[in-house]
DNA sequence: CTGAAAGCGCTAACAC
DNA sequence: GTGTTAGCGCTTTCAG
């Protein structure tokens, strides 16, 4: 039932050399005669051989496959990063284990364990939670791990992103800027240390620098969804915020949906302004300003990044930080 | 450097039984008086033993990974597909490697050698065409492969999907009873089965059975991106259509948009109708109405059918068609 | 119920 | 340049 698999030994006797020359030709090691080379390559090709990377990995302790992390392949954001990675990790011939994490705790442990019992040569993580629990994991994991797009809140680990607490602040500046005094922070949890200790700095700060006052009532945690932020528009409403800082494109997507269906003039009674500027920013309409970030970059840089470190190659600074921008569309006047 | 691994000879010692009883533990082999079972637990818990998967692979032949071709990640289409499919691999221990193929000829072949030579025990496929050269590819993996909502022209492998020719069919037949007669035929390459064997087909068949002529000035091939549903604005009113059937959401959001753009009210003057019922079809404004498709279950139950195929499992029809819908929303009248 | 031993297919010293 | 020889860490007969 199985095709009978053909193995270096096949290929060695057949070329009437030893396995070690054939495992030389194959791993392109230069020390082999180009007559005894050519030979072998024959026979490969005749025999149509190729190597089990299984035992390959078994032997040199490395299997060239990395392991992802991902809380959400649905969303933009992720997949986004994810191409940068996919793409980096083609080009230096590592495989990526995928792994959905759901942003759940115990599922991102037994993902790491998972990852670790099959050797992975390293690790791209992307979340904004690292529990004890988790970082031990990746101690475990014995292999070298890159945040993603997402932060480390104890900077232990390298990392790449952009300037989240910059990035919020000219976001909001923009908003106060135009005369709203009563802006909305709309984002996922506030565990996620992303939101707590960067995004929501940025929008302190950014009201203080103006002597605006804080105001809890304008801060709204909810899960990263269109739903969710469709709900969130009579709340809105509510405390007579007249402009919204969105941590989510999909998210802000809603809450634009919402308030427009509530009858709230985008932006002429309220202003949006989202985070990623993946395609809901183009499809919606009106099309929402955004923070704009090089998604696909941070992605290919962390698997950069990562290659380096799993060659134990000297690395500059372990976090890395790319640019942002700012990008006007309709939902800002 | 590396942290000292515990093997299984380590946990076999210090619990002064065989080899050979510790992987009947491990493996959950019922083989083992009690007592000596949780004697090897204990000291399993107290090394915090880890079994090697690769090593576990090598010798079983069995990696516990599966090899996932997706034409793009970033498409929601192919992303929640993988949603589920992602959950049913977990359900059943299997770990997933992720590999992008952009559709592209050479790079599915690469990839399904590189699975391959990782020795997946099984393959999900993601695509509309498959060549003589990818199918040898698909064969030489001795692995079984399942297709997940793409359609194997030659129907040679299990596949899930929906019925494609009759979701058109019923698509277009609803926009001919609101009196259109200038349809347009909007998706990505003929090339690809998908498009030319099922969408086209239902396609026609709804305009025969209303004895309207087929015209192909009414059939755009484009590719499946906003910008390149956009650009078509101009070209759809000037072969003068009054609606259109188009093959993925994105696209529709550029024609959508575009047509809008270019004042074009929509549906009034143009109903569009699209096909993957993404969350996209939600965010746009107006709304999009779409064909309905179970795509996170499409994904499931393909890795169910997997994992039957890949213990030799009984199946029954091997290609499985799951219902699909027709939702109205503010694209059509 | 348990152990001994032979691999799985390959890499990596180490000789020659 | 090339071959020999140990393993890598685990599963799996086969005995007993």
């Amino acid at each position: 039932m199985d095709k009978q698999t053909v193995t270096i030994y096949d290929v060695a006797r057949e070329a009437a050399v030893s396995m070690a020359t054939v495992s030389r030709v194959v791993n392109g090691n230069p020390n082999v005669k180009p007559a005894t080379r050519q030979k072998v390559l024959d026979v490969i090709d005749q025999l149509d051989y190729r190597p089990n990377a299984v035992a390959r990995g078994l032997a040199s302790k490395k299997t060239t496959t990395i392991g992802v992390i991902i809380p959400d392949l649905t969303n933009s954001y992720f997949s986004e990063l994810a191409r940068g990675i996919d793409d980096v990790a083609l080009m230096y011939k590592y495989n990526i284990i995928l792994a959905s994490s759901d942003e759940n705790h115990d599922k991102e442990l037994q993902v790491v364990d998972n990852l670790t019992a099959k050797q992975v040569d390293g690790i791209i993580f992307m979340g904004n939670q690292v529990s004890k629990d988790l970082r031990d994991a990746f101690n475990r994991a014995n292999a070298p791990i890159v945040f993603a797009g997402s932060v480390d809140p104890e900077h232990q680990s390298p990392s790449v992103n952009i300037d989240y607490v910059a990035a919020v602040t000219d976001a909001v500046a923009k908003l106060v800027g135009r005369g709203n005094r009563r802006i909305a922070f709309v984002t996922g949890s506030m565990d996620e240390s992303i939101n707590k200790d960067y995004r929501l700095k940025g929008y302190k700060q950014a009201l203080s620098s103006k002597r605006i006052g804080y105001d809890e009532g304008l801060i709204f945690q909810t899960d990263y969804s269109y739903k969710a932020g469709y709900a969130l528009a009579k709340a809105l409403q509510d405390v007579k915020a007249t402009a919204a800082f969105v941590g989510d494109d999909e998210l802000a997507a809603g809450v634009l949906n919402g308030l427009t269906d509530a009858g709230v003039k985008v932006p002429e009674d309220f202003e949006i302004i989202t985070s990623n500027d993946t395609r809901f920013t183009e499809i919606s309409r009106p099309t929402m300003s955004s923070i704009t970030q090089p998604l696909y970059d941070i992605g290919a840089v962390s698997m950069r990044l990562l290659t380096k470190l799993m060659n134990n190659e000297e690395i500059g600074d372990k976090t890395v930080v790319l640019p942002y921008g700012l990008k006007k569309r309709q939902s800002t006047k």
